[in-house]
DNA sequence: CTGTTAGCGCCTTCAA
DNA sequence: TTGAAGGCGCTAACAG
């Protein structure tokens, strides 16, 4: 069994009270000696204090939880989990990882949350799986709530707006300036499957239309490099085949240029490309990638809007931070 | 504050006992209406069971914990998560995540283990910083433990090993046997920091041990794709430029690729490459890319591997599992 | 079929 | 400077 704080007591011989004190560095006057009686003991013991009971009787976890779509992520999720730990280990929280990638693991994730795994929740661009309605049921636990997203949030969270929208209908009108006017979309899944088009594709038809410009061509496959390969070859392979790709992630649109140059054709003089993340890896393409996406790749100010609201005395208005994005024109375009 | 199980009682006229019983399906003969009216309480207030409060009474969590070493990883990584939760569903366990990209890290997740977060630990290739000695704190907390990777574990955990050693050693050969003489190798970080070459550094070495081959380049770069590339195109541009890369990663392979043809130089004529990982991505480059990797992308057995040790009556004997790799030769070498 | 009760391990107030 | 004791919310053994 695992030692308890009574065993570290005996073998110190003084209260579990005390234990407690010297333990949790909770300042109460604990003579020198006595102090390194119980230390000794926690030693000798490999004593931990079991968190479970801690959190009962404290009614507080000290730990921060962040919802996550998967772990084959882009870098900047990454970025994200590193400030979040970062500043996490400065307010003497752990965080733990709950992944959503599915309908099924968003329910999931919430039945652990309202089960009162963290105090506080970071969700991460899960939208699609994690709805308004789930992130209510989060949010009516009273769990300090953060959204990273461009979906409909409930009332009482903070929540972080990219304007893709806008900067994505900003790329794609420098394409027609061009004088492109076949320019094909690559989708990610989620916002294809909508009454109505969303986010990048949303930008994608806008600027489309404010220049009547009527062929559209939008495609599934920006969820992964191998599916975007595949679908821009298609494409390209067409009878009417596109002179310009806007795809919904770097990844596809790096998949894009390799399979417009194994179809025998030039990035940008046959078909021009454009991708939206604005990731590093852009800077190694050939040509070099045009992008749409955040201007820094900081999360400092996200994650402390969530340490904000966890330290509040009470729940603060709900706040909301637009992250600058802007279009970068590079080679590909 | 977040509603008990003594509220739900009081509203559905019950006692507590109840109420535990009909929400935590445990089997006790329950009448027909009694049940429905304690459920009819539960959803009305919202009722999600403490789960502090539980697993301190349980002594179980209903949790397994997976240590992954960050979010930016391989299909692979994103593969074993999908295994594990499909798993953990059938089981009735929660899955929470720990992200370990540092020794600071680690030492936060052994003490968030210690402290019971989960009742089982996948620990997946994060050896370099979860060392033996940090994972031995957490077998003896009676954690079942299985752990991913080659490095060593201490005693009382099962191990899932990749025999990256030889194949990569075989792949090596193969290129030795097309004549190729200037071999470099683009290594991971955390092989290069050693007394002695192990993994897939080792493999390389030995290949041209057994050849009397004296030539080796061995730079580091191979563990984002940015870095690949540099590292690439800085070997292409030295005076006395490889004929053949060798690289620790296939994402490092792929970039490696871009910057032989960047450089005005033809794969395979010019300059071979061959990778590790085996990953989808790379059936899509051109030429498709030579790799050394698993056969199957496939977890189950590893994950099955922890359920077995969770839910044996006492501690199994430490079982070790290897997982079939191979080489597949591509048209990139 | 249902209620009563004794803790799980820890923290924290109160008393000494 | 330290100890005693109650209780966080829940479960499971025991009573009825």
């Amino acid at each position: 069994m695992r030692p308890t704080a009574k065993q570290v007591a005996e073998l110190a011989g003084v209260s579990t009270a005390t234990v407690s004190y010297v333990l949790s560095g909770r300042d109460r006057r604990v003579g020198a000696e006595t102090k390194q009686r119980v230390l000794d003991a926690a030693a000798r013991l490999g004593y931990t204090p079991n968190q479970a009971a801690r959190s009962l009787r404290r009614r507080r976890t000290q730990r921060v939880c962040l919802v996550q779509g998967s772990f084959g992520g882009v870098p900047t999720d990454e970025r994200l989990a590193r400030d979040l730990h970062e500043m996490a280990d400065g307010h003497g929280y752990s965080v733990v990882t709950l992944a959503v990638y599915s309908e099924a693991r968003a329910v999931a994730a919430v039945d652990v949350l309202r089960g009162g795994i963290a105090d506080a929740v970071l969700v991460n661009n899960v939208g699609d799986h994690l709805t308004e309605e789930l992130l209510a049921q989060v949010v009516s636990a009273r769990l300090p709530t953060v959204v990273i997203g461009n979906g409909p949030v409930p009332p009482g969270c903070d929540v972080v707006r990219a304007p893709e929208t806008e900067v994505s209908a900003e790329a794609v009108e420098h394409l027609i300036a061009q004088g492109r006017r076949r320019v094909a979309f690559l989708a990610q899944r989620y916002e294809l499957y909508r009454d109505r088009p969303i986010g990048r594709l949303l930008g994608y038809h806008t600027a489309l239309d404010r220049h009547g410009i009527e062929q559209r061509t939008v495609v599934s496959g920006a969820d992964d490099r191998v599916s975007a390969y595949q679908a821009a070859t298609g494409l390209l392979r067409s009878p009417d085949p596109p002179d310009a790709v806007f795809a919904a992630s770097d990844r596809a649109a790096i998949s894009t240029i390799w399979a417009v140059r194994d179809a025998g054709l030039r990035v940008p003089a046959d078909v021009a490309v454009v991708g939206v993340g604005n990731i590093d890896e852009g800077l190694i393409t050939n040509p070099q990638l045009s992008t749409v996406g955040p201007i820094r790749h900081d999360y400092t100010d996200v994650v402390r809007l969530l340490f904000d609201r966890l330290q509040a005395e009470e729940p603060p208005p709900a706040r909301e931070i637009v992250r600058p994005w802007t279009f970068v024109r590079r080679g590909s375009s």
